[in-house]
DNA sequence: TATAGCACTTTCCCAAAGGAAAGTAGAATT
DNA sequence: AATTCTACTTTCCTTTGGGAAAGTGCTATA
């Protein structure tokens, strides 16, 4: 028996790391977090904080950041009103994947200027 | 001074970040090193392990990944020649990133059913 | 009164991602 | 001789991402 046991099983690692891909994979999305994170809580000052992002494109993933709970849209006062982005607890929870990519981006960046 | 100080700086973070995800986004670069990381290592195999991916985008997705030196492309053989891929040791400073996401995933599944 | 700032939206356009289905070339198997 | 297997490639087509540029409605400032 077990002649066809051809590939091994990786599914169960696959699955939750596409699950989690589809949440924040993209161009953008972890830059805006971590824009919001250190404090950018304007649109325009977000904007100018991650170069080349358009303000069509950041106010598209700020609604997507929205409706998976990662950001909080805040309308401060009543007549100038003002607009506040923070970040919800929930984001918190993406900082282990942050400083994973972080670390690995500053280590590739090495290893490609070496070679 | 320093009247005009807006926005604060988060680009020792975004940076690095953006240079990983150069590397590695997309939806199914991890997983295809998750399932040559476990042993798959035929073509075939590697397709059938990863749910849905065509051969179109398995080929173009190897290609890209050993020229990013992250998977190795081996060929076995004389006659019947046999192609073998495995990952580079290169692609094992990728585990934490994995490890972090899988977590994340398993948790965020858990939060988005429990709603 | 005119200009600037804020938080976007709208339109137009282009390139990359990616799915479906079929094809291919050689070798092995029945 | 016909089918199967392997490792892809090719074609066609749709969707998604995203850049450029201009516009909008409101308020604040000079």
């Amino acid at each position: 028996m077990a002649q066809k046991k051809t590939h091994c099983d990786c599914l169960n690692t696959i699955k939750p790391v596409r699950d989690a891909l589809d949440v924040i994979s993209g161009k953008w999305k972890l830059p805006i977090i971590i824009s919001v994170g250190v404090g950018n809580d304007r649109f325009t000052d977000i904007q100018e904080s991650i170069p080349l992002i358009t303000p069509k494109v950041l106010a598209k993933e700020l609604k997507e950041l929205e409706q998976h709970k990662l950001i909080k849209r805040i309308i401060l006062g009543e007549y100038p009103v003002k607009i506040s982005y923070k970040l919800e607890p929930y984001a918190n929870t993406l900082t282990p994947i942050i400083y994973a990519l972080k670390d690995w981006g500053i280590n590739h960046r090495k290893k490609v200027m070496d070679r």
